[in-house]
DNA sequence: AGTATCTCCTGCGTGC
DNA sequence: TGCACGCAGGAGATAC
């Protein structure tokens, strides 16, 4: 399922082939994603150069003059470069073509992903999806004073508290698990009760794993396949995350696995206080 | 206001 | 071998 880390491989992988190209045109087989996909996009987009290709959370951003194309890969979504021609699969609801012959075709099985054209080139930040999020969790920005100043009277678990968009993005399920056990933090834990260190402790751990699975390529889980095709190579360092009931790593007492907000959260009751 | 729950969707693993 | 069922989960929408 595409974290940040799966995002950002997914834009690395498809810029060198598309970014300075034309688009051709717009295939919309299935536009019934989580929201309708404009009709109007072949219109919008056909004759324009494809400025740049950047992320924002896990946010695909497709930059025009004319306004920016929202990718986002929801659960089961990807995003290959691929020959036109190539055999259209039963949940390719999408190309993108462009005029050196190839095309970005985006699958998603699920269709919680989404295609959202933005006008307006400028006001990015502006926009409802983009609006309310916090820092980038690899960005100076995201610091442990920052985190440790979010977390006061904060109510929340810290591990919904550090997978809240507005407080920092990108850190999903699988991520919030492993940095919490990596940080030697409880995920049931108070937000509030973060100490200035242990805040610390624990943005270093969300950056450490992040960086370490985008230097892998992303985590490989069921339907993920990164932007060339090749999947990625973290899902076997998973230290806790589809471990439940297993030996913890670090001091062989079998992990603990129970449902937080509908979300498995896995965790060792001895390491993590 | 801050928190918690609901919702979208299909494929896969499990149990009978 | 087949079928029903539960689970997977990003994140906006909705409800408390």
């Amino acid at each position: 399922m595409p974290e940040l880390p799966e995002v950002e491989t997914t834009c690395r992988g498809i810029r060198p082939h598309v970014e300075g190209h034309t688009v051709s045109n717009v295939i919309v087989r299935n536009g019934r994603l989580r929201w309708p996909v404009d009709e109007g996009l072949a219109e919008i987009v056909g004759g324009r150069v494809l400025r740049a290709v950047s992320r924002r959370a896990k946010y695909l951003l497709l930059r025009f003059d004319v306004g920016i194309l929202l990718v986002h890969l929801g659960m089961s979504g990807s995003l290959r470069v691929v020959n036109p021609s190539a055999a259209v699969g039963k949940h390719d609801h999408i190309d993108v073509l462009f005029n050196n012959d190839l095309a970005l075709r985006f699958n998603d099985p699920r269709r919680f992903g989404a295609f959202v054209w933005h006008g307006d080139a400028t006001t990015l930040d502006e926009h409802p999806l983009i609006a309310h999020l916090g820092p980038e969790p690899l960005s100076n920005g995201f610091t442990g004073d920052y985190l440790y100043g979010l977390a006061r009277n904060k109510k929340t678990p810290l591990k919904s508290f550090i997978m809240d968009a507005k407080m920092v993005v990108g850190v999903g399920n699988i991520y919030a698990n492993e940095a919490l056990f990596a940080a030697g933090l409880h995920p049931l834990k108070v937000a509030g009760k973060l100490t200035r260190p242990k805040a610390a402790r624990l943005v270093v751990q969300i950056k450490a794993i992040l960086a370490h699975a985008i230097e892998r390529g992303g985590t490989t889980l069921r339907d993920f396949v990164g932007g060339d095709g090749k999947p990625g190579y973290f899902a076997q360092e998973l230290n806790v995350y589809g471990h439940g009931g297993k030996p913890c790593p670090r001091c062989s007492k079998p992990l603990t696995e129970k449902r937080l907000q509908n979300r498995t959260t896995v965790y060792c009751s001895a390491c993590q206080k």
